[in-house]
DNA sequence: CTGTTAGCGCATTCAC
DNA sequence: GTGAATGCGCTAACAG
């Protein structure tokens, strides 16, 4: 079933089909009615690849996220994957499983589906593929990366507010002594995150010693371990930020586990307010990064890149989430 | 840059360069290397859309799921994309939302690209597309269908072994007064599940009072609401199995409010293992449902009906995983 | 082992 | 408003 068959059955040429199914103004009602009719009862439906090979365009975004397994992803997917198919376009999800070797591989991929532009998520795209992308002028835009490429645009996180606002609030409640269990230091995010927290806890003059600040990997169990880690400190902090939800829940488990209560002995801040963490027990004091808006600022400025050909810079802001597990020290 | 180029460049046709590709036996090494550096010093990749048009093949497999934000699936898509990729092969991932009429789309769109085969996990496919798959020859895989249809493989779910486990566990342990929060009944696997535990009960002489069975909708808050129903009838029971996860962490959060105890006063089990389960505070007693089983058997069975032409019904088995939300009744 | 050639299904000129 | 013809980039017969 091709649109030859098509046009034979309509009585028309195989360029009025294509015509009719691009939407073209240029066909009289008379004959796209008598096409579509042809469509219907032959049950066709065009060819993807080859309407993407004749045309040069594919409709189709590329969108590189790390590990769909992470809870910070799926939303992030769901909404992007919304956004496009809301304007007709399709997606195409890769992870890299945190596989810089991989992360090259998804990326070569979108180059071959010559994809209408790219969306990256990730922090292991250090290739020579993007250059491909570039000399392509296939648009490309980046979530926090360290680096301001010349044609790329960025989606840039503003970490400082929502972070400003959760020591703030711990502050006023009448915390002092606030620990922090950091992410990985090779991501750009997570070092952003801890500076904002020292910076926070320095304009209010508060200290943070050394011990204060123990190093998670973003997982469950690496907040886990460095909540174990913290809670051999003497004296305990009466308050724990973290870099990100993850890291939360497993200092959670570890602090239950020592038989101290949250809030009540030691009050907890998460950062991403990733699903679950309304439904810790108790729920997650967090910094929202508002996902939906990230999916669909990194789509719209895509699709915007394509006929503007200039990249911008858009800024996404974070917010503070107040739940159960911060309340004033004992 | 085109497959001409590099035949031009390499002094060969572009026959050659297309069998050096595709690692075809019947080029000469030296050949080969020649177009090998060709490729390398333009850069050159083939266009995925010509290669498909051209060979008729895609390389492209269908993953159609309900929604990506249900902590079901993660796992699931990682672990067909892994398996995929192990094979050279690439997965295109759709969400239904839950929506037959998106679900159809869906399963166009995947008909569209030319997909080698497609696994559906989701039970919002009833449409007049199925038909052209099996017209195309495009193998199919569902997971936990109610009608078995022609030329459709199932993967089954044994639902009984798991939840059977489950209520020996609780009774052996000395629990008698169980009670049970069931999914949609619209769901065929939820229904499965729930007369697998009816089953179980009776099986022992264990009574299943009405009102010790709640109706669920697979959500946390859907969970929550169907434990605070259960929670003021009297008497309330020892041990409550859910549907699905989600139902238990919304339970769980219920029986804490009403200040009771997990699993001193309740004991709780849930069903799927989702990732969280390990995480929730009391770490979840579950059934433990293997999604990478389900992504490798899906993916394998796909290739191979590709030849072999015929179907498959692929059991899944389901385990007992015993963590700290269940215990013997006070 | 290698080259020639004919499509694959569609979009897109350029005529009419 | 419509049709005929060309080409997108590649694969697959077929020839040699």
């Amino acid at each position: 079933m091709n649109i030859k068959e098509v046009a034979r059955v309509a009585k028309v040429s195989t360029a009025t089909v294509s015509r009719t199914i691009n939407g073209s103004d240029k066909v009289s009602d008379e004959t796209a009615l008598r096409v579509r009719r042809a469509i219907e009862k032959l049950r066709y439906y065009p060819d993807t690849n080859a309407r993407a090979l004749g045309s040069g365009r594919s409709s189709l975004y590329g969108l590189i996220i790390s590990d769909i397994t992470n809870p910070f992803f799926p939303e992030l997917v769901k909404s992007f994957e919304d956004v496009a198919m809301r304007h007709g376009k399709e997606v195409l999800v890769a992870n890299t499983s945190y596989d810089p070797v991989r992360a090259e591989h998804c990326a070569r991929r979108m180059l071959q589906r010559k994809v209408d532009g790219v969306a990256i998520m990730t922090s292991e795209m250090h290739s020579r593929v993007l250059e491909d992308f570039h000399q392509q002028r296939i648009p490309l835009i980046f979530l926090d990366t360290a680096r301001s490429a010349k044609e790329i645009s960025r989606l840039v996180i503003d970490y400082q507010s929502g972070i400003e606002a959760a020591v703030e609030h711990l502050h006023s409640i009448g915390h002092t002594s606030i620990a922090y269990i950091a992410g990985p230091s090779k991501y750009h995010s997570a070092k952003l995150r801890e500076k904002a927290f020292v910076k926070g806890m320095q304009r209010r003059g508060l200290a943070v010693p050394a011990h204060f600040i123990q190093k998670g990997d973003h997982t469950i169990s690496g907040g886990y371990q460095a909540m174990v880690q913290m809670l051999v400190t003497n004296p305990l902090p009466k308050a724990v930020m973290t870099s990100n939800d993850l890291t939360a829940i497993g200092a959670m488990r570890a602090i239950h586990e020592k038989g101290l209560r949250i809030p009540k002995d030691i009050s907890l801040v998460g950062f991403d307010d990733i699903t679950v963490s309304s439904y810790t027990q108790p729920t997650l004091t967090t910094v929202r990064i508002p996902r939906n808006e990230i999916a669909e600022t990194a789509f719209y400025t895509l699709v915007d890149m394509q006929d503007k050909h200039g990249i911008k810079v858009c800024p996404i802001h974070t917010e503070l989430v107040i739940r159960d597990s911060t309340a004033p020290p004992a």
